[in-house]
DNA sequence: GCGCTCTACTAGCGCGCTCTAGTACGAGTA
DNA sequence: TACTCGTACTAGAGCGCGCTAGTAGAGCGC
């Protein structure tokens, strides 16, 4: 900077004020100025930059690196910050590399608020979290936490599926669980009361798991022994999400077990991928875009006005009905 | 810092010599000094730290969003850089928010190296990069420029694919092109050789794509619109990568084409979905946690010994053949 | 001529840390 | 005793910017 300023023979406050595209400078000094930065290949350096002013405007993003709902999500996330003059710093999270790890990256990189796509952590992780910076939790809903929510109605979305599901015939319908990911409580809770709301009490069945593939891949070696020992395959399944309705089919298909026809899937999210399965995946729709936008105003509008309680946009999904579902197999198959 | 020295009773250089982990402190007060620290919330500003030594010892990962197999590239960085006891930023190109832009986030964050996940950028852009930075390109190989390489042999891996169709009596077997993307050129290039190879140089047929699902949709809509017309679908064909691949088995599983029966499919890459297709994919696998090993340490070889020439680092992929490849239809059928 | 305002610019402090060059002091050595 | 040496610590400069307070000079009205 000193450099460019003295070969443009002004002051290094005057690169600094046209660096910053205040008003202040001639316009004849701001070209000159911007030339000579250029040759020399000048670029203002963010980090004295940070330190020097207070704010570094920029947002964290804590997200998952294989969960491919999360890089939807991240698409919209630049998109809106760069329309409210933010900058974003990704993290993700690995199998070594935990959500804290990752979380304190953004922290220590001075990220004035922390947005965090599914979180695993722990609720008291969140709201220590929340307290000390500006924090948003996009799926993973935390009761009482301080920090803002963006999430969709999961027991509506459910519902949904539910509803089409039990039109199409089905009873035996089971449920993948989604463990401790975020929203598998409130879409196992929901998938209770809806097999509870259609007299489906006896049948309803909840298969411990997560929100990978990998989980869809162990239940369908269940129903695959199950089967084998004589006993009736579900007649629909309805996943954690879609990366385990797609570890389900994949492990099913295999098998040679025919979707639709000997068996429904549903999946959650209508993560970009999904409606790419070779048969299409019927699956509960959450408007990844608008999400993202939700969450980055929310971060930004706690940054700007201090005082703001933290707040909750729940939005409303839609199911999404493609080929993986279907009516009820004849009995006689 | 100041707040915990004064706490602490000791001075400020030794807190920071403390979170440097040096030695230089008593192990009684390094423990005070921790404590302090915990208790007041401090955590080290990198912005300063990064100001203050000349290093920052962090890379910066250029990488595409949707781009399922620098996901798992992403990944292998990670677990590298830990070990080498370097930070990572990452910095993803979306639809709008081009490569160039990516980048200059990340130099402006002072990252002293750039790894590049397949590359769509001129090479003359790659270069200059490469001139004023050290920087890796994984996937995308451009002859001259002055940055390091991570790429498989593409020729060898085309080569693996063309013979095991061929060997399952294909002859009729089209391309789908990647364009400009990383790699594609040289599996365009061993693509034809194999043909010609195969003294089937007349059946070539090259059909424009990118390395996205879209391509593959569009292509599988071109071959169905080519059957109603009357012609005969290819027999078998070799996508650009993977998610070209899946977009083709979409469109074509979904118009009643039968995979393998009536048509084999070979991917390219081995991303961590491409196994989980239902009838999983046939594809050539890249090793993507050994290729980030290598990006990772050319890049910290190359900081740590700046005379070192860019070097190429080609690794040998390997078919994989799973259920979307299969022998050549009846002919009656 | 004077004071006034406005534009175009500058001086220099401070952001939170690292790092070099030092000091103070007790233990060991000749 | 005088000396080195090692350990535990400190003072203070400086990293590359942003920002506040200020100046110099042009233009204006009276």
């Amino acid at each position: 900077m000193a450099d460019v300023a003295e070969k443009a023979g002004v002051s290094r406050a005057l690169v600094s004020i046209i660096f910053r595209n205040q008003p202040g400078a001639s316009e004849e000094t701001r070209q000159r100025v911007l030339r000579v930065a250029d040759e020399i290949g000048y670029r203002p350096d963010s980090a004295a930059r940070l330190l020097a002013r207070g704010r570094s405007r920029t947002l964290g993003v804590m997200f998952t690196v294989h969960q491919t709902f999360h890089t939807d999500l991240i698409e919209g996330i630049y998109a809106e910050v760069e329309r409210l003059g933010y900058e974003v710093l990704l993290s993700g999270a690995t199998q070594g590399r935990s959500e804290q790890k990752a979380v304190e990256a953004l922290l220590s990189h001075r990220c004035e608020a922390v947005i965090l796509l599914g979180s695993f952590a722990e609720p008291s992780f969140l709201d220590e979290l929340g307290r000390r910076t500006v924090a948003v939790s996009v799926s993973r809903r935390v009761p009482h936490a301080h920090v803002d929510f963006v999430h969709t109605a999961e027991g509506k979305g459910v519902r949904q599926a539910m509803d089409h599901l039990v039109e199409l015939g089905h009873r035996r319908i089971v449920h993948i669980d989604g463990g401790t990911g975020p929203g598998s409580a409130e879409r196992r809770r929901a998938y209770r009361a809806a097999m509870r709301r259609h007299g489906l009490e006896s049948e309803a069945r909840v298969i411990p798991g997560d929100h990978t593939e990998r989980s869809g891949i162990e239940t369908g070696r269940l129903f695959l022994a199950e089967r084998d020992q004589g006993q009736p395959l579900p007649t629909a399944v309805l996943a954690g999400n879609d990366r385990s309705a797609m570890g389900l089919l994949m492990t099913l298909t295999r098998a040679g077990v025919e979707v639709p026809r000997d068996l429904s899937v549903v999946g959650y999210d209508d993560s970009h991928l999904s409606h790419l399965m070779p048969i299409g995946l019927t699956t509960v729709r959450q408007d990844a875009g608008l999400m993202a936008e939700y969450a980055v105003r929310f971060a930004v509008e706690r940054l700007e006005k201090p005082e703001l309680e933290p707040r909750e946009a729940v939005l409303d999904p839609k199911l999404v009905v493609r080929g993986s579902s279907g009516p009820i197999p004849e009995p006689s198959a």
